[in-house]
DNA sequence: CAGTCGTGGGA
DNA sequence: TTCCCAAGACT
């Protein structure tokens, strides 16, 4: 049950708390709807400090969206280098030139226009129609289910898709009356993020914790309710760094999977790491090639849905000859040393590099 | 529509 | 160490 005072007092009174408190952010300043859709793709999943960090360096670099649209893919690549899911990267460079060419470089102000554009799903069009052209479109994220959940009490499982639904038209309910829409939506986030935060909520200085079902009933820990989430996989990824002394041997990672789009050394998934070597040096020998194992290093890199162990050998070829002839056999591509920091790399990859170099 | 996609921060 | 979690989108 959801009492009516409680209802009607929670967006004005996080309005007010935002007024107060609200965040001085770079895409803020105005509301450029290419700096606030750039921001939005950034902090997709992102902490806002990690977001912060690239938004300033794709500024930089692109302060208009037509250099941002006319850039080779792989410089993309490089400077999302880190930040992870990968494929926000290859549709910000489609949206941007989307934008240029059918737009006229004028970023529509239509939520379902927005909607189509790669990248850019429910969450993130309401964002840019609300903030720049003060449509009436919630945001649903991991802040308004946290938020709402708790200050309701609502028993839904934020991570079932029904259950967007049901917070939308939650908010609709709540914000009718609210004229700056896109205010609210920054409100409520910040508030998630400031005040109302996963862990240790900061309940002494809220200031609608006299309203709040989990303040009152003391379960701030149980909401947002979530379903259980499943044991990681584990793969075994046994990296073969085929080199000489100005190249790497590198390929590029295509299909559905992991890193997709991104480069890696030559790759034998294989749980023993002694059968891939083994595998390798077989293939390797029966072309006659002289190869010198040196040593191996062993990573684990953690996903939020799966774990690899990573294992890299490295392995020198001396003679020129072995060397394309190793690059034609596995059909890899060869790649000065000095240039890896160019391309993108995962980043368990880019720390072995690092650490090599 | 449930599974999949990364990485870093924080407890 | 290990876990949860973050201004979600796509298939």
């Amino acid at each position: 049950m959801i009492k009516h005072e409680s209802k009607l007092e929670f967006c004005a009174k996080v309005m007010q708390w935002f007024e107060a408190n609200k965040r001085d952010l770079p895409f803020r300043k105005d509301k450029d709807p290419y700096r606030v859709w750039l921001s939005e793709i950034l902090l997709q999943q992102t902490q806002m400090g990690t977001g912060i960090k690239y938004y300033k360096k794709f500024i930089k670099k692109f302060p208009k969206i037509e250099k941002l649209a006319k850039a080779k893919e792989e410089t993309i690549y490089s400077i999302w280098k880190g930040l992870g899911y990968y494929n926000r990267a290859k549709n910000l460079h489609k949206t941007a030139q989307e934008i240029v060419n059918n737009y006229q470089g004028v970023f529509p102000n239509d939520y379902n226009d927005l909607l189509s554009l790669p990248g850019i799903g429910k969450y993130t069009a309401s964002a840019i129609s609300s903030i720049c052209f003060n449509s009436k479109r919630y945001v649903i994220d991991a802040n308004v289910y946290r938020v709402l959940s708790r200050y309701l009490g609502i028993n839904k499982k934020i991570n079932q898709s029904k259950s967007y639904k049901y917070f939308e038209n939650l908010s609709k309910e709540l914000a009718k009356g609210i004229k700056n829409t896109g205010a609210y939506n920054e409100a409520i986030m910040d508030f998630g993020s400031m005040i109302c935060k996963p862990k240790n909520p900061k309940c002494d200085i809220c200031i609608i914790r006299k309203t709040c079902f989990s303040y009152i009933n003391n379960t701030q820990e149980k909401y947002p309710l979530k379903e259980v989430v499943k044991k990681r996989k584990v793969r075994y990824f046994n990296y073969f760094v085929i080199q000489n002394e100005n190249y790497y041997l590198i390929q590029k990672r295509y299909n559905n999977d992991i890193w997709k789009n991104l480069f890696e050394f030559y790759l034998i998934e294989d749980k023993n790491i002694q059968n891939a070597k083994n595998v390798f040096q077989s293939t390797i020998n029966l072309h006659k090639n002289v190869i010198s194992h040196k040593e191996t290093i062993q990573e684990v890199s953690q996903l939020s849905h799966l774990k690899i162990h990573v294992s890299f050998h490295g392995c020198f070829i001396k003679k020129k000859r072995d060397f394309s002839l190793i690059e034609k056999l596995f059909k890899l591509k060869k790649i000065k040393k000095q240039k890896t920091k160019n391309l993108g790399f995962p980043k368990v990859i880019d720390n072995y590099l690092k650490y090599k170099t």
